[in-house]
DNA sequence: CTTGTAAATTAACGTACGTTCATTTATATT
DNA sequence: AATATAAATGAACGTACGTTAATTTACAAG
């Protein structure tokens, strides 16, 4: 057998970009080998080398279309010209939805990246700060015009992404809570962490009050 | 040569402790060779083998200790009796303090538990379980006494220690913080997360005011 | 002083690694 | 229809891995 029939190159380039993924997730980067992905995708693994041209590559590959992607979604999200505290109120939604969606991507995007070399490195991390960037603005623009009380704007856009991302570390779908409570929940300590009182500044839901059947 | 002169065999294990702990933590577990720690260490691959049964036993061992010394650290510090506010406060200013002086600890003990064996990766996630039990408590009893304002506890916990350990991907000794500043940061975003207002519960520092100079 | 153990050495075990090569076959292009 | 390219195969490359064995020497205990 050599190609077989009906096989598309970039079909087989998703399927090793998928069962990479997945196997980096759970074993670790330098734990995986070549072999294994290629018998997850089910060829030869000399046959991903017509994909990839090494190991690193489809690594560095997950790491920057994950960072990508998630740029590209909250550049699509955020809204211009809205109030620093509904911002920040949107960030804190799109940020737990999008991450409690790609555990895998997100696992591998913090304990894979030392196996990088220094500039693919760079660049992600690169990626990763400008997505920072977005949460830091809004608080500093919510600490510039007063809406916000801020000790100080970097460590709290650190803390509150801490916070938000943790929660891939515990939820497990089907669980006590969904993805919406969970995102009411955060939403309500990051609005005290940057000194807005949530309760106040959201109006209760109409149809909790107006339909109690 | 064979054993050299004036060698402990204890004063060996530890230097193996030390350097893997630094290779894990720099390259992670399976991107480190028995003969990369066997060289840092000063010593052949073999004569690791005197002290540990297995590569896998030292990763064990590193991770247990930092956890059991967690726990033990914690049991010295806390205070018997003490409000939830006051207890929620010192446990912030413990985990920051203790977290921020052992990265590399910290690290490997979230990036290499899946490396471990399932009955020692159980032993570990314990570990961690009765650590954060004792955050959990604590919002528990303030939630109980009225003191706190939360949500839900369990989840708050999370919340507040990935705020509390994201300390460690961003803190650089030298840098424009120190950890006494860090810590007066992190005790104003915990007192907000449940729903203290930190400003009225601390007095203000007398020096602050009495000593301008 | 003898003896047993602890701590090191060198050498070697079989296995697995990332990657390359030559080859074969299916699809795409002209 | 002829040709080039894309996508697979099986075999092999040298290298490195974790671990074990046999041996040598320093220290501790009687």
């Amino acid at each position: 057998m050599a190609r077989p029939i009906g096989i598309k190159g970039s079909d087989t380039a998703n399927k090793i970009r998928n069962c990479s993924l997945h196997l980096f997730a759970q074993l670790g980067y330098a734990a995986v080998s070549m072999r294994m992905i290629a018998e997850a995708v089910g060829v030869q693994a000399a046959a991903l080398y017509n994909h990839f041209p090494t190991k690193q590559d489809i690594l560095c590959d997950l790491l920057q279309v994950h960072m990508q992607d998630l740029i590209d979604a909250w550049e699509r999200e955020r809204e211009k010209d809205e109030s620093p505290s509904a911002a920040l109120l949107r960030f804190t939604r799109f940020h737990i939805r999008y991450h409690i969606q790609r555990p895998d991507e997100v696992f591998i995007s913090y304990m894979e990246l030392r196996n990088l070399e220094p500039e693919n490195f760079s660049a992600i991390e690169n990626m990763r700060g400008r997505y920072e960037g977005y949460l830091r603005d809004i608080l500093s623009a919510g600490q510039t015009s007063g809406s916000f009380s801020i000790a100080d704007a970097p460590v709290t856009s650190m803390a509150v992404i801490s916070m938000l991302t943790g929660v891939n570390t515990w939820y497990r779908s089907g669980g006590r809570l969904d993805v919406e409570d969970i995102e009411e929940i955060y939403e309500g300590l990051v609005s005290r962490c940057v000194g807005l009182d949530h309760s106040s500044t959201v109006a209760p839901e109409p149809n909790k009050i107006e339909d109690p059947v």
